[in-house]
DNA sequence: GTGGAGTCC
DNA sequence: AATGGGACTCCAC
DNA sequence: GGGCAAGTT
DNA sequence: TCGTAACTTGCCC
């Protein structure tokens, strides 16, 4: 148990920095201190991504660390993040170095182009909007504990070979999200177990999300347990203050409900979503929309609290001597260079505490891949890695139907028993979703993978189709503003097996049941002593706690949408709207769809606020909708619940 | 007459390295070649700014220089070329040194980066418009020779002090635009020398006009002798091919106004400008739009033929390595480090034969200075001096009047004796156009120059008005697209003396005469061997050749266009139209005014292609218009004649 | 925003 | 003896 | 566009 | 009890 210093704490390890002390040391030729330094940032890894996000602390970390240190030693896993965390060290000292090297170089320009960048951004502020960030506590555990009441008290976790979360009373001991159950236990023999129950979970989302409507009926639903809200107009029409409209939603989600949640009041989604961790679980927490304010709430704030940073950057950042985001100001003329143009202008943001202040439902996103991966007992045999291709592509092929689309482009994902990585594609001649054909496809790509790597250990296997193209009808459903849901999509322009198989119950988020596939059928069912040793089994086809865009829950009045009559581009088979010079512009589009497609997103990267780039679909925007400022009525604008770093 | 090396062609001399050879010589403590090295670059700068662009070549430059620098030396003026080559020749050594310093550097990611720009700048390229630029041949000379049919084969200038131009006979002797005269006449001792009549250059330029509005309506006068035309449309009504549209176009030029004109033919604007010059006089060039055509064109262009590029970029740009455009790519991973972003995107989409393929009537920019200013002789008594300021004041009215326009802040510039040029500015407490205020406000700012540099002497003065805010009516002109001129603004909006004074006479460019101010009268009407030497009068009120919009003339029919209401905008005091929505918008632009614009102008600066920023303006274009592609109908954009080094 | 430099016609 | 005038853009501060 | 690393829930 | 699954973005080649 070494307790070295600053080692009780949740913060990352010094980087051993190219100093004379370290100097010395090569002299003596024996790296005394290094197989300790090397120990440490290890170490710190080895607590897992989901470190500084858990919100509650006071737990002895050295400790933490130590056991989980133990648990670990010796394991292919391990060798693996020890490979990892040198490779990161090497690509930290290439990074001081090109530092060193670019302070001899004349920095003036980049000074000032990151001053110009400062100013910039400062204009595009906005703090006029209240923007809510919820979050739901310790979520699968909360729902869990509906249903168990007599777990209250005890450590408990939901999902056996890792952790996806656990009550705030197991993570006394440290157990988090991410962590392996093994390991928990060696954290906290006492916790108990429980299988993940997808449905429960999204059926009290459902719940959740019923409330919220009310409160911003155009809220966007960040994960499954998650949600923006623009609050602006309600506490304006309510004529209450944003922590007063928040308490009472979050007592009303309380009570209908059961579950507690935690909120961040801030200008924008960034702040809110730092804030709804300050005071959790069940507390919220209000930054004022001050700008002084905002940027002493910055000053201090550990960079790794900012949503795009995790354990790797968090390390690189430290090394160049950004630990808060305060630190970003005084390094900024070398983190263009270093860290690249995106990174640059996301910390640039996070140093001024900039962020979205718009905020859309998530049926307004389009989805990008569809995807299923699985972990299994070591497998090489051919024969074996077929069969678990085909079932792959089988349950890609539900997952597709469910998604109602097709992919033009299939990805074939493999982890080796050494926990490497690998992914392969191929362009499909055409779009694609039936198992058959993801078989037929990928198999190609697996057997090369064989050639490559004779006599490859598997652990895991998946597929993944992208560049998709959507067999639903109401593709260009932005434009009219929020279209309700039940457009039933009585399709006959893609007759290709159109699959109008995909029912979708009303706002629970479930659908038709598909004939399960009887399987390895561990049905287990753990006790609450835990010792009932079973594996996860996470091919159930309700394991989704990924992309489901459901509808947001209309509030009060459904409001009444005139029938559209669509046409279908001949290029891409999606339907347009039937206006010849909207459909002509879309032909247009999509001769060059993929450059096009490039241009536009490189462009949208560039300017950054503001500017709505040039696809037919910003252009129609802006006459209809909300009129309420700064909130506008997006087109299909990227995924804003993912961290890119792209300010925006 | 020393011959050196490469000294008979236009060819920039060679920058002297900082290379092992160098090093000896500094060893040797005696710059044996670098008096010679600095003379070459000194004489070469002598040549004058406009040495490429003249077109005809076959003089013995070496010749020339020699006389230039023979005559020159000693001048005050020799002086501060001098100087200004010494600090140009430090400032490329501190170039090298920075290159050289960056090579120690990894540039994989300036040169992805230049790669990536590239490509996405390739994807921009269009080739199906046919730009044509026309410029006229000599064309004040070829303007006099009409009325002087006797000088036909008499080498003879335009302009005394300063020649403006030269017929092509005087061009054999190596007379030149921006040559002094009397340089001039020691190159060509018969050169004759006419005085300048800028009605008779804007009438004929008016006549040229009439027959270009016959090809495109929309044609873009680029300066008095200038245009860009899109045939695109006009060939295929035609059936007819561009060369020889062009052909049949300068064909009725000369028959109409008799004079020639030469023109460039390309799939762009920037290319079409270059090939105007290429077959001068009386010639055209076809750039085939082919993009190997084009890139094999650019490739072995002198980087001086291109319209951003003069003397001292060009040798700057030769000093790293790049003296023709496909040198550009080779070094490509430098050029945004050294020479800055605008410099380095230029330089790309030059390299690719990039270029706008819009073409907009100048009515449609909007005009951002007024400003007069007129050299003396050496002056630095105080009282003269406000004298003159006040003189300089009266001039500047008139123009003001003229051009419908009041200013916000002020420009004083001087030129000292030494040639040394100052400005100094301020911003008045409300727009202003009157000769009173602008000597009250530029006063103060005169007197501290001259207490900044006590019994200063100067050679000119001049004044200047910035930050303009438009008289005229017709604010949202553009928006409607091109509305004819009529506008007869009987305002009553903004009365603070509204001056209803300024009518135009149609089509010549000519305004109602102004009380024609008695002064230092140098009437001069030079004769034709030249021997009276007089000093150009240049305060003539009809001296412009600078910015006067014209409409282009209509060409069959006149279209109608209704009766406009506006409203005045309360803080900027411009008309706007009497829209609610729009009306309430441009007051919330003009609340951040400068904030705003600022932004959009960085904004627009970022995004390269396509992307349209956010004024209120460039909301309200698309629906109305041509729907001819790729000419899409612009509100008021920036000054596209301008060679602001920006693609677009 | 200010001042200087470069560029073009 | 002696080197223009109007306008615009970009950059460094 | 392919492959991979990183980040998040 | 034996280190998840689904999804996105960004960088490099
Ligand atoms: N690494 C993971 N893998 C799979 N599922 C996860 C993972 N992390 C979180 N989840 C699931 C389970 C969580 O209950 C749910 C919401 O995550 P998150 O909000 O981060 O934590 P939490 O709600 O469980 O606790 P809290 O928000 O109180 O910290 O998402
Ligand atoms: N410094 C200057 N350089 C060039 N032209 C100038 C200058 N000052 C005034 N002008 C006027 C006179 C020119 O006739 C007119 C058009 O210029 P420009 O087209 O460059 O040359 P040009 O038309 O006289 O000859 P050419 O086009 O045949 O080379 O602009
Ligand atoms: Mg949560
Ligand atoms: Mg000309």
């Amino acid at each position: 148990m070494a307790t070295n210093a600053s080692s009780t704490e949740d913060v990352p390890p010094e980087e051993a920095q190219p100093t004379k002390q370290n100097g010395e040391a090569n002299q003596n030729n024996k790296p005394a201190k290094d197989t300790n330094a090397g120990h440490e940032s290890l170490k710190y890894s080895l607590l897992g991504p989901s470190l500084t996000k858990a919100g509650q602390d006071s737990v002895d970390q050295s400790k933490v660390s130590e056991i989980i240190y133990e648990a670990s030693k010796g394991s292919k896993f391990f060798s693996r993040e020890e490979a990892k965390d040198k490779i990161l060290t090497a690509k930290i000292s290439h990074i001081l170095a090109k530092k060193a090297r670019l302070d001899k170089l004349d920095l003036t320009r980049d000074l000032r182009a990151a001053d110009t960048l400062i100013a910039q951004l400062e204009l595009s502020r906005d703090l006029t909007q209240h923007i809510v960030h919820l979050d739901c506590d310790a979520f699968y555990a909360a729902v869990e504990l509906l249903d168990r009441p007599e777990l209250a008290d005890v450590p408990f976790a939901v999902g056996g070979g890792v952790l996806t979360t656990c009550n705030y009373v197991a993570r006394k001991f440290g157990c988090r999200s991410g962590m392996a159950g093994f390991v928990a236990k060696k954290l906290c023999p006492q916790l108990v177990f429980l299988p993940l129950n997808f449905e429960k979970y999204n059926a009290k989302a459902a719940e959740v999300r019923e409330v919220l409507a009310e409160y911003d009926p155009r809220f966007e639903s960040a994960s499954i347990d998650e949600a923006y809200l623009n609050i602006t107009e309600y506490c304006a029409e309510k004529g209450m203050g944003p922590a007063e409209v928040v308490e009472q939603m979050r007592r009303e989600i309380h009570e209908k409900t059961k579950i507690t949640v935690s909120a961040g009041i801030a200008a924008n989604s960034k702040l809110a979503k730092i804030c709804s961790n300050m005071n959790k679980p069940n507390g919220q927490f209000v930054l004022p929309s001050d700008r002084t304010a905002i940027m002493e709430f910055m000053r201090d704030l550990p960079c790794r609290k900012l949503n795009g940073v995790g354990r790797v950057f968090e390390r690189e950042l430290a090394a160049v001597g950004v630990k808060t985001c305060g630190d970003i100001y005084g390094q900024r003329q070398y983190l263009n260079q270093l860290f690249g143009e995106k990174a640059y202008e996301f910390l640039m943001t996070c140093y001024l505490g900039l962020g979205r202040t718009s905020v859309q439902p998530a049926e307004e996103y389009e989805r990008k891949s569809v995807g299923t991966e699985s972990t299994f007992k070591d497998m090489s045999d051919p024969v074996q890695l077929r069969e678990k291709l085909r079932w792959t592509a089988e349950e890609l092929e539900k997952d597709m139907r469910r998604a109602e689309c097709k992919g033009r482009t299939l990805v074939l994902k493999v982890k080796l028993h050494t926990y490497e990585v690998f992914t392969r594609q191929v362009v499909t001649p055409k779009a694609v979703y039936l198992a058959d054909d993801l078989y037929n496809y990928s198999l190609p790509i697996l057997a090369k993978l064989e050639q490559e790597r004779p006599g490859m250990k598997l652990r895991l296997m998946g597929l993944r189709c992208t560049h998709l193209v959507s067999t639903k009808k109401p593709d260009t459903l932005a434009f009219f503003g929020l279209k309700p849901r039940r457009t039933e999509s009585a399709g006959s322009a893609d007759e290709q097996s159109g699959s109008p198989h995909a029912k979708r119950v009303q706002r629970d988020g479930e659908w038709e049941q598909w004939p399960e596939e009887a399987l390895d059928g561990y049905e287990l069912e753990m006790d609450k002593d835990g010792t009932s040793e079973t594996r996860e089994q996470s091919g159930s086809p309700f394991r989704r706690h990924g992309k489901e865009v459901l509808s947001n829950p209309t509030p009060k009045k459904a409001q009444s949408v005139p029938e559209e009559e669509w046409w279908d581009c001949p290029i891409c088979s999606r339907p347009q709207a039937a206006n010849e010079r909207l459909f002509n512009e879309h032909i247009d589009l999509c001769l060059s769809r993929q450059a096009i497609r490039d241009t536009v997103q490189q462009e949208a990267a560039l300017s950054s606020t503001g500017s709505t780039g040039t696809t037919p679909e910003s252009r129609r925007s802006g006459s209809v909708g909300e009129k309420k400022r700064g909130r506008p009525a997006h087109g299909r604008g990227p995924d804003p619940r993912q961290k890119k770093l792209c300010f925006g």
